[in-house]
DNA sequence: ATGGGTGTTGCGCATGATGCAACGAACAGA
DNA sequence: TCTGTTCGTTGCATCATGCGCAACACCCAT
């Protein structure tokens, strides 16, 4: 691995937090100056990075533009979302959809609640993955070396009393949810909220993508909840034909 | 600039056409292969390509979700302030900024007019959303559907005898306003207050905050306001082209 | 004037990026 | 099964390149 380059590369993270001034990038990436200045430059050069009047940094439009495009790549989103609007429509709750990439799960889309209480999600943030229901779908997916590997790497943070305690746990989690097909996040995150959620699965039957609906107890029950799993198993499965019936969208 | 550097970023322009595999990105790069593998694993560390099963590259998630957070630490206001102070110098009347946020308009900036007379108003408070020029313009932004179930959820209070009456008329006043790009309030709020606006955009289009000047017809009457009109929707642009990190120039 | 805070430049040194060549793995055809 | 091709990968010797330093230029305060 390139050092020049993983110092350049680390600069664009830092950026996301905010502006920053010459100094202050030099002294998180432990370099001079004169180092940070050069690879500042070549950013700027390409793009990536923006020089506002006050000569802070902060992320340049390329990087939105390329963004753009890297989701664009991810077409089992542009499938998925009328479906995903169409679910909020009919239950009202904030619909999430998700994908595996490098050992994270990230939100890739969102449509929010109808009701005035909702939760704190963004998408394109990488979700809690030993808890959520879109990342036990994932997971569950994997081969079962890949599986364990990964759940004896991970951390196990107690979110609340409800969450996964520790691998064990979390690769028995992700045998159920391999058998059952579908997958529940009962307050395993936060305290009130419940969360049911479903594969989407490619042409080769792998898990592509997940989505999930999440509702807060004061709204409904998990009981309650639960009831919308027919819907949710059926949305999931309609987007599923639909990504591996339609034509290759690759281009020759 | 650093070669090394320059080299690794330019793979990534390359692979938003598509996936490429190793020996097409070392082709196109110039380089040896060993070269590019090095850049494109220094990448992939940093979550910016994806190696997919058949091995090819593409970009990854994480730009995505890079470009995600830096949206949301985005500042309008800090970008904004030093113009409209700067118009304010210009002009001198009472400079506003104004964002859209559930289901609210709110002020989150405000230079206070040269002129003795000043309004009352105040950065943080909910703004007068049927009425103020600001407020039409963000929400004349927004989708059909939404602007029809804001409309029909507000109030309409008759502030003045020019106060917009009722849901019909403001969003006959919400189509031209996302038709003209700019937006008044004669007198609508206080009988002898006067108001001209324009949208702040960022790099996809759409309207992020409004800006406005107001004055009282004490100091200058609505048409001599409305002269001023070019200027401010000349600000707003700058503001927008700041916004969405397009800067061409190649500082000399 | 003076000092501390920036960003910028030129330079000598050695680090670290480079291309090569050899290797391994997967595949296809004979 | 063998043989040739085409991928990705590795170790290594070479020297280009990126490195930190120190000096400089600039702006603002005091």
């Amino acid at each position: 691995m390139s050092q020049t380059v993983d110092r350049a590369l680390s600069i664009l993270p830092l950026l996301a937090e905010g502006p920053a001034d010459l100094g202050q990038v030099a002294d998180r990436l432990g370099v001079h100056k004169s180092t940070a200045l050069r690879l500042l430059r070549t950013l700027h050069e390409h793009g990536f990075v923006y020089r506002q009047q006050d000569q802070r940094y902060r992320l340049g439009a390329r990087l939105f533009a390329l963004a753009q495009e890297a989701v664009e790549n991810l077409d089992v989103r542009e499938i998925a979302h009328p479906h995903l609007v169409e679910l909020n429509a009919q239950c009202g709750h904030t619909v999430h959809l998700a994908v595996y990439e490098e050992e994270e799960v990230l939100y890739i889309d969102k449509v929010e609640s109808r009701y005035p209480v909702r939760m704190y999600s963004r998408i394109g943030k990488p979700v809690a993955i030993t808890v959520a229901a879109v990342a036990k779908l994932l997971l569950a997916d994997l081969s079962e070396p890949e599986r364990r590997a990964i759940a004896e790497k991970l951390d196990y943070p107690m979110y609340t009393s409800r969450s996964v305690p520790n691998a064990g746990a979390f690769l028995k989690e992700l045998a159920v949810v391999r058998e059952q097909g579908w997958a529940t996040d009962l307050g395993g995150h936060e305290e009130s909220i419940n969360c049911i959620g479903a594969p989407i699965r490619g042409a080769d039957g792998r898990v592509v993508a997940a989505m999930s609906v999440s509702a807060p107890n004061v709204v409904v029950t998990a009981e309650e909840l639960l009831t919308l799993l027919p819907l949710v198993r059926r949305t999931a499965d309609t987007i599923s034909r639909e990504y591996s019936g339609t034509t290759q969208p690759k281009k020759a």
